[in-house]
DNA sequence: CCAACATATTCCTTTACAAGAATATATGCG
DNA sequence: CGCATATATTCTTGTAAAGGAATATGTTGG
């Protein structure tokens, strides 16, 4: 949890995160998308990936890298905890469907 | 949504926050609970306020210190949009669910 | 096999920030 | 009022990591 959240933690990586939640990108794309130099956006990406955040494919000369959804999922579990806190807000209906899922994934 | 995982990305800030999550607690107990020195856990308080994640209140010579839940609201619902990463994951059942609860929150 | 393109790696410098130590600022009680 | 308790602030230092520049590695097409 905190791995994946230090990686998350940097504007520049976020950016390409947020880039890759549409779809998979090579290494230049990101670069010419954000102006950021090659070697910055390897590097990035290289620790996105070392978070498991993300994974690579060869394409000709290209790595495009894509998300990869398990960091994301448990970020989500972890946010489960949280989600009393604000459980007043949520009708009756909206807390059982809650439950209802928070069971569903509690038995994955 | 970088100020919050900024803020969580640092190890003892993680914890306190994972103590709070239970109940408030006043500076020394965090203190105590983890070992702590009463500076350090001041001051990553001091961050953790300036997120906006956790608000003080008063209590004779102790402050008091809890969860604020909108941050922890935002960052799940940055997360919505990671979900169509691992949709397929789930039964039709479990995306009808998260469909409804998405709308939901969607018009709140 | 060589040229050109795409990406990775290394080295260096700078900066942000967490921790330590000391001290300042409340707040309540005798 | 003054002492004790609780918390905040300041200053310093060490360290991790981001960015820049140069270069190495790798891959493909001609």
């Amino acid at each position: 949890m905190l791995e994946t959240l230090v990686a998350l933690a940097e504007p520049n990586r976020l950016r390409i995160v947020e880039a890759l939640r549409a779809k998979p990108h090579s290494v230049g794309e990101l670069s010419d998308r954000f102006g950021i130099r090659q070697p910055q956006v390897s590097k990035h990406l290289n620790t996105l990936k070392a978070a498991g955040l993300v994974a690579v494919r060869a394409e000709a000369q290209r790595r495009i890298y894509a998300l990869e959804p398990k960091p994301f999922q448990e970020l989500d579990r972890w946010l489960e905890s949280y989600r009393t806190l604000w459980a007043e807000r949520y009708s009756s209906l909206g807390e059982v469907i809650q439950e209802i899922q928070r069971k569903k994934r509690g038995t994955k």
